[in-house]
DNA sequence: GCTACATTGTGCCCGCGTGCGCAATCACAA
DNA sequence: TTGTGATTGCGCACGCGGGCACAATGTAGC
């Protein structure tokens, strides 16, 4: 059980978790590595291998069980229970991640909301009052809160998460184009669809001049 | 020059130069590969290393003009031009994504939305015009676009991108739930914040629930 | 019940990316 | 000029993750 697990592996589980509940509303109720993998571009040994840290889930011959590996998922992953997160930063972007429809079928619910502009402190969003950055680690203190979700502009990016730290808070999910400095015990997830189209222009930035 | 550049490395330039711009605009002119490191959460060794992939662009005793790696890296990466693309799915996540800030300053523009819902169709979105989707082979005949961003359901989204790639599109930037499955020669990223967070809770969820 | 077949779980090896360590090199001061 | 200090570029070795291959094991058919 010491055994540590790499993090790459922890990233392809709910990878799975989601292909196996698509899987279970098509009706499917069996299901092997090998086809598994073709659907999402992963080699079977791999998805073997990763869920050969967790416990021997499948049997010889016929597959995986789609319902049952993915309430062992769920449990492994924790996403039999809700979890609740804050919001920092009410802006155009903070308003659409609020009103973001992903989140709620899994279990991930926005709480309360913040944001440092008085002109926008005391507004409704979606149902919630925007209340002052001053007031976040008190009203974390209030309620148990488990994530999050930094949207304001880069140059508050640090200070914002520096006090989601302080208050306690181990999951950051970070929306601002900064690299954000934290304590080991406290982990982050960066989105950044800038970055992914600057990596994407080097691979494509010949090719498509050259095909005008 | 026909060395095989780690993917790795390549998502790790952006970060790079957008730490660089942002000391640019601080007015500092040299940094040291140590520096860079701390500021980033990498080892000044591994950016070195990914440097040297494309030349040798800093001074022994030196380090890096902020200014001159800035700009061999914005070369390196194809950020020097404008980049055009199309969004396919108009939907709350849709319109979101054509109103965020973020792309046009890094010289991003969308530059036409597409959606099957003929109630959509032909309204206005920040400018743009809805246009059906069964027009996006046409359309992406007629003028040049680089990009493809794909915001459907998940349901959808497959045949969405099989259409963009059908259309000699090479690089998509995904918002919907699943594994695309696209020819070696396209590029996609993935950006799902729900994938995100429920690799984060399989590390708290322990510490959360006894912290109660 | 026995045989044929399919698929898992895992030991092992290979390759790649990461980081160390040092020689080479540059700036700067004396 | 020469010496000192700092930092780069890179060869090399290590470690880890990925995938192969096979034994183990379960299923299904006869």
């Amino acid at each position: 059980m010491p055994i540590a697990i790499p993090e790459v592996v922890i990233d392809r589980l709910p990878v799975y978790a989601r292909a196996l509940a698509l899987l279970e509303r098509q009706g499917r109720d069996v299901v092997s590595s090998q086809e598994l993998g073709e659907q999402l571009g992963v080699t079977p040994a791999q998805i073997r291998k990763d869920l050969s840290y967790f416990g021997r889930f499948g049997k010889q011959g016929r597959g995986y069980n789609v319902g049952r590996l993915l309430a062992e998922l769920r449990q492994i992953l924790g996403l039999t229970r809700d979890w609740s997160m804050v919001l920092v930063g009410v802006g155009r972007l903070g308003r659409a991640i609020v009103g973001y429809a992903g989140f709620a079928p899994q279990g991930y619910r926005i709480v309360a909301v913040f944001d440092s502009d008085p002109a926008i402190v005391g507004s409704d969003v979606d149902g919630l009052i925007v209340k002052p950055v001053d007031a976040l680690e008190s009203a974390l203190r209030d309620q148990q809160v488990d994530i999050g979700i930094v949207a304001v502009p880069g140059a508050n990016a640090q200070e914002v998460i520096d006090k989601l730290v302080a208050a306690g808070v181990k999951a950051i999910l970070n929306y601002a184009p900064i690299a954000a400095q934290v304590p080991p015990d406290v982990h982050v997830k960066d989105i950044d669809p800038v970055l992914a189209l600057q990596s994407m222009t080097f691979y494509v930035k010949d090719q498509t001049t050259a095909a005008k």
